[in-house]
DNA sequence: ATAATAGTGTCTGTCAGACAATATCGT
DNA sequence: ACGATATTGTCTGACAGACACTATTAT
């Protein structure tokens, strides 16, 4: 069953004469989301005005040292190289500018627009993940003159009649020498054949910019972590071994930019974490139990 | 506040003296799983038993006309040009090859293991599509002998004491020289830091075989495709503009693999449709009802 | 009348949102 | 006792699964 091919070539003699076109060909990256929930300095300087919070939802960007988008804030990563598989290249990259290992990373979508960079064609595959913040340890490497945290928001601000949603879509780091940087963002629906379709419109509102379209990159990997956050337990990798169901909510209300209410969030966890027999105490009110990851 | 970089350039200079590096870039390609649900003239030959239904999910494959993989069936698709977006491709692909204008293609996953091909490096962007099956006119191109409809199945087995799921996962043709193609599936967890990972092991168990990894991209989509109908009206793209209930059932059915309560389905579907004012007569018992899909 | 499919009503349990009520600490 | 947070109970409405029941056609 030695299969000949038109030319009269068995598989094992057309690979030995194969020759790759010399078409031109993409270069490929990958992006890390690396998002983390943590103590918050700053206030806000936005349009509405926000409660104090204590924890926010942040996300790692390292500010770039050169051409193209030079001073622009970027997400971190790095290209594929020829002999590793996109997964192992995410995984070299994390561990390489974050010192970060074992953490799941997961790939949310692949960024193929033809001007993306201005020197090349270039496509992005990006990759998310949940980390503890204590648990990372940046390293500004060739591409990074600085790296950060931001604090990340993302708040609808109305809906139109054609149902339009708006919302105020900003970063803002806590430093000494705080960055904000805002963005305006509609989110429009249209129908290719039956099926709904969601286009993000932003207005850049000030000028740190962010480089490249690592904007959109962004702000669609909120939605999926939020959307994630909601139906599997990817919070817990931000929780320390033993936790109290306040902290643990205290993320979930993080991430997902809104209050919830204790008892309903209990009931819940309920199946996902287990009692340990000691208790958080020293402070002026009842105790809390503390609670591990069951499972 | 023109920036330069350490080299004195400003980002215009940098731009015209860039050379891309030499180093070797993969090939990408787009690899599109069109589904539908159509009438099933064959009968299952498998290792248990089914009944005979009268619909199946539907997937077009293409055979492959020269090496690598001659001769074995291949989801459609082709080479990412270097002036077109990777959603251009995709449409300009499903155009060129079925002709088919105006549905929504999803983006799924990108496949980037390191010997995914035989040939060169090459990373493959999966997208997905359900369409009509009477809207296509495949044409059979450059890569492909034949394009084939193929009936595929994907239903559990067993799970066992471990929590690993057991499938049985097969492709099968209708026409007169019926063709088979059968993997035991074996799908386990494991866990990398606090996320539950799910692998997928597939044993072939017969001969005739999928192209390249493309059995992997085939699964996860069914996968996506099932988990998609629950929430979206995606389903709506197979129904011509008036259906009855029932039908729009058997095609939940088909896609879900199992048998649901009309009762409930109907109250599930209500704010979906909408009646028109004729039914569908002429059959022995109660003449049903059409609706069009609403909003 | 019968077969066959269309369509309705209702009981059940689960689950989420809202909120009231009680518990237990340090001061 | 008071302030603060922890924790439980319970009412509600939405919704999904299961299933019994009624309706309407051709033969």
């Amino acid at each position: 069953m030695e299969l000949k091919n038109k030319n009269g070539l068995t598989e094992k003699e057309f690979l030995e004469i194969y020759k790759p076109g010399d078409y031109q060909r993409p270069s490929v990256t990958v992006d890390m989301l690396l998002f983390t929930v943590g103590d918050k300095n700053g206030i806000k300087i936005a349009k509405n005005h926000r409660k104090l919070a204590e924890k926010g939802l942040k996300i790692l960007l390292i500010k770039r040292k050169d051409h193209p988008y030079i001073g622009k804030w970027a997400i971190p990563g790095g290209f594929v190289e020829i002999s590793e598989s996109i997964d192992d290249a995410v995984y070299r990259e994390l561990k390489e500018e974050t010192n970060i290992d074992n953490v799941y990373m997961e790939q949310l979508y692949t960024w193929g627009d033809v001007n993306r960079d201005p020197r090349m064609r270039v496509m992005s595959v990006s990759y998310m993940a949940l980390v503890p913040q204590e648990s990372l340890k940046p390293i500004a490497g060739d591409d990074a003159e600085e790296v950060r945290w931001f604090n990340v928001y993302k708040d609808k601000l109305a809906t139109d009649e054609d149902g339009n949603d708006y919302y105020e879509f900003y970063l803002e780091s806590d430093d000494e020498d705080k960055i904000h940087i805002l963005y305006d963002l509609k989110e429009s629906y249209r129908n290719i054949g039956k099926t709904k379709i969601n286009d993000s419109t932003f207005n850049k509102a000030t000028d740190n910019e962010i480089a490249f379209d690592h904007y959109k990159i962004i702000n669609s990997a909120i939605d999926r972590l939020r959307n994630k956050v909601e139906y599997t337990p990817i919070a817990f990798n931000l929780m320390p071994n033993y936790f109290t169901l306040t902290e643990l909510q205290q993320v979930y209300e993080v991430i997902l930019g809104k209050n919830l209410i204790s008892a309903n969030f209990r009931r819940k966890m309920k199946d996902f974490v287990e009692e340990v027999p000691f208790k958080k105490e020293g402070l002026a009110h009842r105790p809390s139990a503390l609670y591990k990851y069951k499972e």
